[in-house]
DNA sequence: TAGTGGTCTAGACCACTGC
DNA sequence: CAGTGGTCTAGACCACTAA
């Protein structure tokens, strides 16, 4: 009935030892680990093993396979997000403050701009019928010029009343202005975190493993009673830290 | 460059069919699926492949495997938790009052209640020196007797007074009252969230593979200025959605 | 005991990279 | 081209479960 992995198995012993050699620094990140053959060679094991054992440090996230070419030490620099409620001064948590504070340096891109029906999950989230017209509004953002994050926008085409709400491009602030001068306040917010194995074509702009995990946050947007937005944040899981803070109020938890 | 595994891997499409096969329900919840040698003759493959095909199902959480029994496709209940900032009325979101509104039956296990010097992370969150004494307090959460939900909470002795604040078991309402009569008002929280693997100890209580990833809350309650607790919730990451709902104050978000 | 899953080998072949 | 990683086989042996 024990469902714990006896670490007798060689090939995690071996990923064991790797693990801790680059945690001790043996390989620095960005550096080569030695080929599976010359691995092989080293712990008297078959190539079979070997891979099996790069094979969990992958799926870790600790190391990063370039078929061909080698198998190389991650960098891992873990992030943080942070929701503050009420908001201490101001928009203070948007992704380029947050990369800044970080000493990173924060880039996004508008990957796309467009009109399209509503898919299933979105039509849902923003009270929708299935296909009704949405604003899509899809970013790749980087920090320090690596990929760390993919949002996608989606608004309903009757709040937004055009594609033009979303340009020029604005921040999230410029762009709940626009939807007030709509008519819009932004009232309240819901966030729903998830985690989940990357989508082949998240993993190949986030640079992941089909195995690896990643946090998707989807929020929904309220003006009043009125869904005016929803938004799907999607993170490699093992790069971030996802911070929420509030006030008490009567509070009790668990 | 392309990172994205070509899903031509034989092993993968076999993992590909058993996932529509379980999410079609041609393999019920509990059912077990045909053994490794079977699947090896059904599809033309070595067992060694069927095995890496099962693997991957695992990782999921698709599927558990028990060893010398066989491979039963695994009821994956999604749970959610929801943080209400304000909270609409009282103490709506303790665990038992979630599990109950999802129609589980919701049990905690006490399983263990001592005093402790603090280990690293905590002493730094609680704003202790390392080693400070704690008070500690471990609990098993079930939801229809499946283990769903794992956590620790400790509190500085100077703060408790004594182990007894935790006696008789109270819900977090009856904690922080407590707190409270000791003149610790409680006035804010701070959760952070990461995604790591399953430590063996926590796989085990949960019936996770050591592949699995796991959802870390690391919740910080202050009383003014003084941390009062720190709570490390752990859930099984593919069973789980965390939800957190506020409401808007000059807000700007990404 | 027979049936289940887990590991390992020795060797093969393929796919991709970079010279 | 040589060197890298990825997949697959045929067969072996071990560990665990249930009768």
């Amino acid at each position: 009935m024990s469902v714990v992995e006896t670490p007798r198995a060689r090939y995690r012993q071996v990923a064991e030892e790797l693990r801790n050699a680059i945690k001790r620094g043996e390989y620095q990140p960005g550096e080569m680990l030695p080929s599976q053959p010359e691995l092989a060679r080293k712990y008297g094991l078959n190539q079979t093993s070997i891979n099996r054992a790069i094979a969990l440090l992958r799926a870790e996230g600790l190391v990063r396979v370039e078929h061909g070419r080698g198998a190389f030490v991650q960098l891992v620099p873990t992030v943080k997000r942070t929701r503050r409620v009420p908001r201490p001064g101001g928009n203070g948590s948007s992704f380029a403050d947050e990369m800044r504070k970080a000493g990173l340096d924060p880039r996004t891109e508008l990957v796309s701009l467009r009109t399209d029906p509503a898919p299933v999950g979105v039509a849902e989230r923003l009270g929708l019928d299935e296909g009704g017209p949405v604003v899509v509004r899809e970013r790749h953002m980087f920090a320090s010029e690596r990929p760390v994050q993919l949002a996608i926008s989606y608004i309903p085409l009757t709040v937004a009343g055009s594609e033009d709400i979303a340009v020029p491009d604005v921040g999230p602030t410029g762009l709940y202005k626009r939807l007030a001068e709509r008519g819009y306040v932004v009232t309240r917010f819901v966030e729903e975190i998830e985690s989940r194995r990357a989508h082949p074509n998240e993993a190949g702009f986030l640079g992941l493993t089909d195995a690896q995990q990643v946090l998707e946050v989807a929020r929904v947007v309220f003006a009043g009673e009125q869904p005016v937005e929803t938004v799907v944040n999607v993170f490699p899981a093992q790069q971030w830290r996802l911070s929420y803070e509030w006030n008490a109020e009567g509070a009790g938890l668990t």
